[in-house]
DNA sequence: GCCAACGTTGGC
DNA sequence: GCCAACGTTGGC
């Protein structure tokens, strides 16, 4: 049995993990996301070979950089155990671990930025649930639909 | 650097 | 279980 492949939009600040770094490794443990929501659609929803948007957040020009693809199932996220790591969380346990993270793998790069600003002109054509650009959305981990992804590659 | 929008924490 | 205080995200 197979499941339909689905696809998702994770956000990095490129100061801190760019799309290029991503080309350089290959793949990357997606670590350190310390939100509910975000743990849970890793956890519970991706699979193996779902499609993934690389946006960058916090950056000059937001937007959609790259895809990636997802590499592996939802395991625990090393660095919430190591006390040195900015992400360390001394409530979690190796025997019930909190913070869970899936590997990406790099796709490629688009030829260029889909810009948020560009993004959300086109917001009519991607419907009101796209949780990029819903008020206030911080989530740095979210599906997108098949119609969605396949629209906003359409853009480049 | 500012700040709005949220999520989390902890006192009660 | 409420909610004020605090911390974080991320656009601008």
């Amino acid at each position: 049995m197979t499941a339909r492949r689905r696809y998702w939009l994770m956000k990095s600040e490129p100061d801190a993990f760019s799309i290029d770094d991503l080309e350089r490794v290959g793949t990357e443990p997606w670590n350190g996301v310390r939100n509910y929501q975000a743990r849970n659609f890793m956890r519970d929803g991706m699979q193996v070979g779902d499609g993934v948007l690389f946006y960058h957040s916090n950056t000059e020009v937001p937007g959609i950089v790259g895809t990636a693809t997802v590499a592996s199932k939802a395991y625990p996220d090393a660095t919430q155990f190591e006390p040195k790591s900015d992400y360390f969380d001394p409530k979690s346990t190796r025997e019930e671990p909190r913070w869970f993270l899936v590997d990406v793998a790099f796709e490629r790069k688009l030829k260029r930025t889909i810009s948020l600003d560009e993004i959300k002109r086109h917001a009519d054509k991607l419907g009101e649930d796209f949780a990029l650009i819903r008020k206030g959305n911080r989530l740095s981990v979210f599906p997108v639909q098949a119609a969605q992804w396949k629209y906003l590659l359409s853009m480049e």
